[in-house]
DNA sequence: TACTGATAGTCAGCATACTGAGCAATATCC
DNA sequence: GGATATTGCTCAGTATGCTGACTATCAGTA
């Protein structure tokens, strides 16, 4: 029998895992409680504002009944607005409020600190590696889980 | 703004999304209802007869609050038992049942084809480079998480 | 032996993720 | 124009994964 840390399966999972740990203390270390997932929606939506749920899930692949909750939190948060779009009424139009945008702003440094912890352990040179094989592998599964990432239609 | 893709913490995230849902896929198309976290734990009971539950954790990198509800469910199921430790009443030991060990065997083709089929996209050079990126990443970060790996004590 | 600390397991509570179902609104096609 | 299909969103239910707290038990020591 395959050792069980043989399997590409189990190493996403535990590098995942780290992942989020260390986002988690790296931010709360920096006196903001945001997780990864809240994170990368509201990074999103500053980017692309007054887009709906669906599309932001599709730009950061996330699944539809997930992301109704994550934006719950950010709204409840004070982050993020939620409005009736006016052209489509079943859509919600999501904008960043300024004080998510100064969240977003002073939560940067952690971010990115915490990035390059999670790859400590890695030369330079083998973080690239590991970044290219992940998005190489990642694009070719890309349609295999429910929420798969979708890119802006002009 | 970097990108959100750029950030290792979001490919681990999506590396992770593929592997479960091709792992479910595969293992559902089997016939069988397993995930991959119930299989490891499964195949880990196995392979270890009669060990504790924070042991069992310790070898998967799980938390201990969760493996609770893993065995709970595979308990349900009828693919493990769990008796009293008769050496240390706090304790309890975890068996696979023959109804276990039958499940773990017919459904060791489908496990090995998720394996393949996650890395579809990387050549098998890539595919051994990548295991071996991650098997390294992992272990310079096992301690950041609560649930870190631990190796069997003789 | 009594005290102290550590350990095994569980529980409540919260945050992803998913399945499948449903409602409301929009698009499409005849 | 009206039936049909599709889409945007939400909800209920289930399964990880975590934090923090708690009980029961064990181990070490004064």
């Amino acid at each position: 029998m395959k050792d069980n840390s043989d399997m590409p399966g189990h190493l996403a999972r535990r590098f995942q895992q780290i992942a989020v740990a260390v986002f988690l203390a790296e931010v709360g270390d920096a006196g903001f409680d945001l997780t990864p997932v809240q994170y990368a929606a509201l990074a999103t939506i500053k980017a692309n504002p007054g887009l709906d749920q669906v599309t932001l899930a599709g730009l950061i692949a996330y699944d539809r009944t997930t992301i109704t909750g994550v934006i719950d939190r950010l709204v409840l948060k004070g982050l993020a607005e939620r409005r009736a779009s006016s052209r489509d009424r079943r859509a919600r139009e999501l904008e960043i409020t300024d004080e998510g945008r100064r969240t977003l702003r002073k939560i940067t440094p952690a971010v990115e600190s915490a990035q390059r912890i999670m790859l400590r352990g890695l030369s330079a040179k083998e973080g690239e590696e590991l970044m290219r094989l992940l998005h190489k592998v990642i694009a070719a599964g890309n349609e295999l889980s429910r929420a798969p990432l979708r890119e802006v239609q002009a």
